[in-house]
DNA sequence: TATTTTAACTAATTTAATTAGTTTTGTCAA
DNA sequence: TTGACAAAACTAATTAAATTAGTTAAAATA
């Protein structure tokens, strides 16, 4: 019957601690309260369900990723601030896996408020309007970028890729390849200004 | 009591199709037996348990994918071959979004046999071999490519995109930004053929 | 201090997976 | 053809976890 001044935060550091342990999968409302030292119906004071629960963990996630990406953007421009971002995502994906995991599996979908990721977008956004890629295109070029660290987080966490070779060295070389995509962008742009975002700027052997 | 001549294959469609209608985390023991017409404990029989339906669903799903892509591959090559398996990945993925989300969120964790992505695997390197990248470099690019692929796939999937702007146009510059990846791998490799993954070919503006 | 709200509790309910034990149905060999 | 056996269905019971109902103690505030 003692309180146990629970708060919001320590409720989702609790959650996500056990959600890196055990999977978002198997993060319960028992084991939860368990950790807590309260009993798991005590627990709807705080939450109002397991999914819920779940959802705000993912938000939580995105916050706290934000505000690391910030942080290793300080003075970093160009290419290298794309590099960063993309590395400070895999690696607080690895710190993270299960809360992580909460973060892609669960989206805007029931479209409460903003999206979650809105603060990356935000970023992503500024990278690009410091560059020659059109506002448009923008949408296209975040989209590109977090499909592949996501994805490429997700299935470096569930051991998709093979151990032998390094898994580092492939998402690396992925972000190269995403990053001279923006480079062929801004030489489309820089020759003519009007482009949408369709097919590639012809001369490479394409239809082949 | 009578039969329902049930076999691995109806047990799976049914369950493709609920885990499509209803998302595999609704996908229940229940709800499947009342589909097939049997009490849930008779699909014990047929089933060890839930989460050994799920993934037996995954295997399913990149087995029937593997068929797919190899239908939609015969007779084509290049970037082309390349362009047509990421369109049918991610046409499979809008049209299987429950199975294609057990697809990726189980993966060969407790490798039981060869992982069931390994179909997709030998199909990018034959692709591969039929170009200028090493072995060794075949790997990463399969990384890249099923990372970026199945990313955009889910985040699609979860509408984390605003729907303004339209998505297949962002997945299709992303196709064309990995083709050019391909192909500076290749110029590369004409250049010096000794090289690892690593950075980029210089002369891009890194570092900035 | 009296009142109200918050956060804990116990007890009960619900839902779903799973297990135990039984019966029916089909197959196959004597 | 028939009788035994295996497979596949069933009913009934168990277990586990989320959730709800109703109660009480602690803290905040008027």
């Amino acid at each position: 019957m003692p309180r146990m001044n629970l708060d919001k935060r320590k409720i989702l550091e609790a959650a996500g601690a056990l959600a890196n342990e055990l999977s978002v999968k198997k993060l319960s409302l028992n084991a939860l309260a368990a950790r807590l030292g309260i009993k798991p119906p005590s627990l709807y004071n705080h939450v109002e369900s397991l999914d819920r629960l779940r959802r705000d963990l993912m938000a939580y996630g995105w916050e706290t990723l934000g505000d690391e990406i910030s942080d290793a953007l300080i003075g970093v421009s160009g290419d290298e601030a794309i590099r960063r971002a993309c590395n400070v995502i895999y690696d607080y994906a690895a710190r993270n896996p299960g809360v992580f995991e909460a973060m892609a599996y669960y989206n805007s979908d029931d479209g409460e408020g903003d999206s979650p990721a809105d603060r990356l977008s935000a970023i992503v956004y500024r990278l690009c309007s410091a560059r020659d890629v059109s506002e448009a295109q923008a949408v296209h070029v975040l989209r590109v970028f977090r499909s592949y660290v996501e994805g490429f987080a997700l299935l470096a966490k569930h051991r998709s890729f093979s151990r032998d070779v390094p898994v580092r060295e492939s998402f690396d070389l992925g972000v190269e390849f995403l990053i001279a995509g923006i480079h062929r962008l801004e030489d489309a742009h820089r020759a003519q200004p009007e482009n949408g975002a369709g097919k590639p700027p012809e001369g490479s052997g394409n239809h082949a």
